[in-house]
RNA sequence: GCGCCUUUAGCUCAGUGGUAGAGCGUUUCAUUGACAUUGAAAAGGUCGGAGGUUCGAUCCCUCCAAGGCGCACCA
């Protein structure tokens, strides 16, 4: 008989001394599990940002991977899952600057290294508390191999592929349209954007043509021009038809900016939309990405250089004219409205229609053009018979060397990967990687006029490599936080221990959310080929966002956060696991509750008792035990459902395989199985009782092993109470 | 505008070309026995609508409706 055990399931007692027990037998590492484990399982854990706690969300992830770690390290597999943390370059800014105001200060006119050391020591201090939430969660991670985005060996793989991309002219330097978000003072990349429907007004405006000496015109002396941005007027440098407009009259003549009086020239171009509008388009290169496109098409019919009217705040310069100059955007353009009301072709119509704006703060994206570093995505680079970084993504996964799960997100990447325009990967902020790039300002050579001084290495320079100069500055801008995170899978592995690159990639399975596939999946998809030659992973596994009850999302507004740590520690971290697995389905957002989870808390506390059933009533047999066939059935059934699991797993189906353990456990053992066996074990009939007794431990003793990936506390701490001597972790018991 | 997804029991969701499933909730009964964090049972669905393919459709195809989401330089 064991040691008294107390009626119900205590997590708390548990899961510390468990996880301890893990940790000390060093089977996290791969590289100290047993011989048999030999053939590797790679996932690399898709980074927390550590500006924060983990939520449900990241549990969520943790229990997934898990799952997968804890099952394929059963069936024999060398298991390596990678940990880290992402320094989440913008997202951080953005939390410590709200911080920062909230203590009533300001980041600015902060000296640079003072926020950037204050950003780290706030990241810092999130990514180890977020370390010891992972190990509450139950991660049977190698924290030996631990990564941060911002380690020196990890910025040496990062500074590595920019100056290859650079050499391959992948990557270049231009002056173009960018996104600018006058709140957060940086430039953001066309993913960082959001479309929100708004209502404005269209203004319709007379352009006067151009008075020629002894020519009158003869039908109309003016065109109409449609436009919602009437504070951008002063920036017109020309007036864009269509062909075929009823304005083609007017092509290769001048008309008069309303504003200004300037004279600027009407041309014709086929990106008009004829039926829009007027079908004349106001030509503003400097504040309209459309624009710009049309001006570079025109840059001979067009003289006049393009000239913006809005600063980096959002404010009309003094190239708006006097009236303008100083106004915010919105109240600019009332006023020009009303400078303009002389010009009106019509009234102002009510217009509908999609505005670009901040991700995280709404704020209306004010397109700017500035000099900025850029990704080519769908250009072949420099060296003979490379492909682009987007052929190399589709191919991969048009060829299935890369898998989806659920498969319909295949579509939604390919869909993406069709519309793709150069990448933006400068960002003004301080804290990220900083280009790897300097700037000579000597050029006393002719190839180092050609380069503009521009000095692209992985290593700070003391000299200009061209000129020999000694004028270098460093670039500004940091990496957009996409192209370092983009790099992980290689980079974790190449800046950790030797032969690790070697033996574990391409790693098996990415699992990570759908609302980063974008982002992440697919830049580490480019990334990974171009810089390996081998894709980064075998399966892309992509779970959903959590939400409540109500299919609400969460949040600290709506006050319908579940924390994870919270409920973990009151209804144990099995229970939570469990809930968030059975239910869900790849590619669908999980809906959790607090009733949810103490469902399954009552699942744990059946498993609890049903154990300690079996082992109270144990006792060391004698001979071999005679089983009815009743019994072989009962074998039979363990025999199937195991079956059953295992085929679930290796379609990573975690929750039917979750489902089927519990059904299993629940309702055949507990309610059919042990339930028949009391009166043979309470009888007389010795060798009976025994029989019933081994099958009870032996289905005790299964089940412990298929219950583990989801519920591997409750199942360690049974399995070592079970009889037999010594004991091994259940965690790298035979599956 | 282009594209993707969803629609199944009161709720949240699974699922299959052959008489519909789970959990929670509801109702009835039982029981201090490993577990009341329990057990036994019941009620409850023309599987969004209309066509089509098929011996047979909730499942495959077409159209429609409602909802969600992604992409997109129509001023």
């Amino acid at each position: 008989m064991q040691k008294e055990l107390p009626p119900a399931y205590e997590p708390k007692t548990v899961e510390e001394t468990i996880y301890a027990l893990w940790d000390r037998s060093g089977y996290f590492d791969p590289d100290n599990l047993p011989a048999r484990h030999k053939k590797p399982f790679t996932i690399i854990m898709p980074p927390p940002n550590a500006n924060g706690s983990l939520h449900i969300g990241h549990a969520l992830f943790v229990t997934l991977q898990d799952i997968m770690i804890r099952y394929q390290r059963m069936q024999g597999k060398k298991t390596l899952w990678l940990p880290g943390a992402d320094h989440a370059g913008f997202e951080t800014q953005v939390v410590y600057t709200k911080k920062l105001e909230k203590e009533g200060r300001s980041f600015w006119g902060m000296p640079r290294e003072q926020l950037y050391n204050e950003i780290k020591d706030f990241t810092l201090a999130n990514k180890k508390y977020m370390e010891g939430q992972l190990k509450k969660l139950g991660a049977s991670c190698d924290w030996s191999r631990e990564k941060f985005t911002l380690d020196d060996n990890i910025i040496d793989v990062v500074y590595q592929t920019f100056e290859q991309l650079y050499n391959d002219g992948l990557v270049y330097r231009a002056e173009k349209p960018v996104n600018w978000c006058t709140k957060h003072q940086t430039t953001l990349s066309e993913l960082e954007i959001k479309h929100e429907e708004k209502l404005d007004k269209l203004y319709y405006i007379k352009y006067q043509l151009q008075e020629v000496k002894g020519q009158m015109s003869k039908v109309k002396s003016y065109i109409e021009v449609a436009t919602t941005r009437p504070e951008t007027i002063p920036a017109d440098i020309a007036i864009a038809v269509h062909p075929k407009s009823k304005w083609s009259t007017f092509i290769g003549k001048n008309v008069l900016n309303p504003l200004t009086g300037t004279a600027i020239p009407v041309i014709a171009d086929a990106h008009v939309e004829l039926g829009f509008g007027t079908g004349a388009l106001k030509i503003t290169p400097y504040h309209d990405p459309a624009d710009f496109a049309i001006w570079q098409d025109h840059r001979t019919e067009i003289t006049a250089t393009p000239f913006s009217v809005i600063d980096q705040f959002g404010k009309l310069t003094a190239e708006a004219g006097a009236d303008l100059a100083g106004l915010k955007v919105v109240p600019a353009r009332e006023k020009s409205v009303e400078l303009l009301r002389p010009h009106f072709a019509k009234e102002p119509e009510a217009y509908q229609h999609q505005v670009a704006v901040c991700y995280k703060c709404n704020t209306t994206i004010e397109p700017r053009i500035m000099m900025q570093w850029f990704v080519k995505m769908t250009e072949k680079p420099a060296r003979k018979g490379q492909k682009s970084l987007r052929d190399l993504a589709v191919e991969a996964v048009k060829s299935k060397k890369i898998k989806f799960i659920p498969a319909r997100y295949e579509k939604v990447f390919m869909h993406w990967m069709k519309n793709l325009h150069d990448w933006n990967i400068s960002r003004q902020i301080v804290w990220g990687i900083r280009i790897p790039v300097w700037y000579c300002a000597d050029q006393r050579t002719a190839v180092c006029k050609e380069k503009e001084g521009v000095i692209v290495t992985t290593k700070q320079p003391t000299t200009c490599p061209h000129c020999g100069g000694t004028s270098l500055t460093q670039e500004q801008d940091v990496f957009d936080t996409w192209f370092s995170s983009g790099q992980w899978p290689f980079a974790t592995l190449m800046a950790n221990k030797p032969g690790d690159f070697k033996t574990y990639y391409p790693t098996d399975v990415m699992e990570t959310g759908w609302d980063i596939l974008f982002f992440w999946v697919a830049r580490m998809t480019m990334f990974g080929i171009y810089r390996t030659g081998k894709i980064p992973f075998r399966t892309v596994y992509l779970h959903g966002l959590v939400r409540d009850k109500e299919r609400q999302k969460m949040s600290k507004s709506k006050g319908n956060v579940i924390n994870p740590l919270e409920v973990a520690d009151q209804y144990g971290t099995d229970a939570v696991r469990m809930a968030l697995i059975i239910g869900t389905t790849a590619g669908n957002d999980p809906i959790i509750s607090e009733d949810k989870i103490r469902g399954y808390r009552n699942f744990a506390n059946k498993v609890w008792n049903a154990s300690r059933f079996v082992l109270m009533n144990h006792r060391e047999l004698s001979a071999k035990p005679k089983f009815t066939t009743e019994d072989k059935k009962s074998l039979k059934d363990l025999a199937a459902a195991k079956k059953k699991i295992t085929g679930y797993l290796n379609k990573y189906d975690f929750n039917h395989a979750a489902e089927t353990a519990y059904h299993y456990f629940w309702h055949t053992f507990a309610d059919k199985v042990i339930e028949q066996s009391k009166e043979r074990i309470k009888s007389d009939n010795a060798a009976d009782a025994a029989a019933a007794q081994a099958v009870l431990l032996e289905i005790i003793s299964e089940s412990m092993k298929f219950l583990h990936p989801f519920m591997p506390f409750i199942t360690e701490q049974i399995w070592q109470m079970l009889p037999g001597d010594p004991r091994g972790l259940l965690m790298v018991e035979k599956w």
